[in-house]
DNA sequence: TGCCGGCCATGACACCTGTCACGCCGAGGT
DNA sequence: ACCTCGGCGTGACAGGTGTCATGGCCGGCA
């Protein structure tokens, strides 16, 4: 038997998701959490083989989480799942030490397959989504030109934005312009959008 | 037998959906589909009794596909699944006729008894939703304010907008000011993320 | 009929933004 | 020691943005 723990913020699609996995006979799920801090507790209690993490959780990333229960938890191996087919998540799912990398676009038996294949040592990556990460390359921003764009996410003003940094004025906009030259964006919103859809934030 | 039909967009959950009804000894998961064109003509031909749609869908919007269904099938209820508990999303999907209204934070077991109850002729609404619903009221923006802000989001100037709409440069300024000052926000960026989060794009 | 509200447009104004040039500092690499 | 790169800051400038007043057009409503 497998031992899968699930990680999802959103009750319905986890328990969903668990009555999916329980339905095949060589796969047992033997806990469920939904935020990220609660995986390595769950993982060592229960003694999971496989853990099925979603990137977007309340308190710690699904990404973070994945790094943390490879330190912590040896021997569990870590397949993340995830909305979106970001480039830059893969990137950094697969720095994190994840074995896995499913979308939830993806037919169902993909997800059963890949648990199986990760629970045999082996790596499962979409073909397709490994080839874009490949030719979206790693994040070009530097550290304060992402904190920028995060922040600039809720839609304030260069002012708000240096508040809450502790920066001058002057300096966020310089930030900013790069960030947007860097994203070939022509527009801060532009490049909040383009920054996120690569996975880079 | 209570016969339910799924759509949602993501495979994986729509097929772990399926599989969780599917556990349940009186109902049966009769069809699935991936977009909301395709909704319609699978309840119709497979004579569903409950229609669960997600919000977000290629093709027909979730909401619309509600309205449709409940023009062309007589007696197929519809339960609207979502994974944003906006308040607009609520509004709009009783609009349409909808008869339930579940959230995808929501456990597990109110998914099948929300299905029960839709199939005996009750309404299902979380109670907290309709209080956010009720307080955030209906959309005070006009149609084109609307429009303004539906091309606003990917971040691209004035002139852009003007274009894509075919108005003057002001008008779209005109509009967007007075979005900015219905929504309660600062920024235009702010005005699109706030009517966003209402529901009322 | 008159009135009101939405839509479109113009023009003007103050302010915000994006860009550029320039400088200072500290960390890391050769 | 030297150079490079990232972070931080200033100052200045062109152009974009948000606001306001004003006006015309149309459809609905008392």
């Amino acid at each position: 038997m497998i031992r899968v723990l699930v990680a999802d913020d959103q009750a319905l699609v986890r328990g969903a998701l668990a009555a999916m996995l329980g339905l095949e006979t060589d796969i047992e799920v033997v806990a469920q959490v939904g935020s990220g801090d609660e995986v390595v507790d769950a993982a060592r209690l229960h003694r999971a083989d496989v853990a099925l993490l979603d990137v977007q959780m309340p308190g710690k990333d699904g990404l973070t989480a994945a790094a943390d229960l490879r330190a912590a938890v040896l021997g569990c191996r870590v397949i993340v799942c995830t909305t979106f087919g970001r480039p830059g998540y893969l990137a950094r799912a697969m720095a994190a030490g994840a074995s896995g990398f499913v979308v939830k676009d993806a037919p169902p038996e993909q997800l059963v397959d890949a648990v199986r294949r990760v629970h045999a040592g082996l790596r499962v990556v979409d073909p397709v989504l490994a080839a874009e990460s490949l030719a979206s390359g790693a994040s070009p921003l530097t550290e304060r030109e992402r904190d920028v764009l995060l922040r600039a996410q809720d839609g304030g003003t260069v002012s708000d934005l240096a508040r809450a940094l502790h920066l001058s004025d002057g300096t966020v906009r310089n930030h900013l312009s790069s960030a947007i030259g860097k994203t070939g964006a022509r527009t801060r919103a532009e490049a909040v959008r383009l920054a996120e859809e690569h996975g880079w934030l």
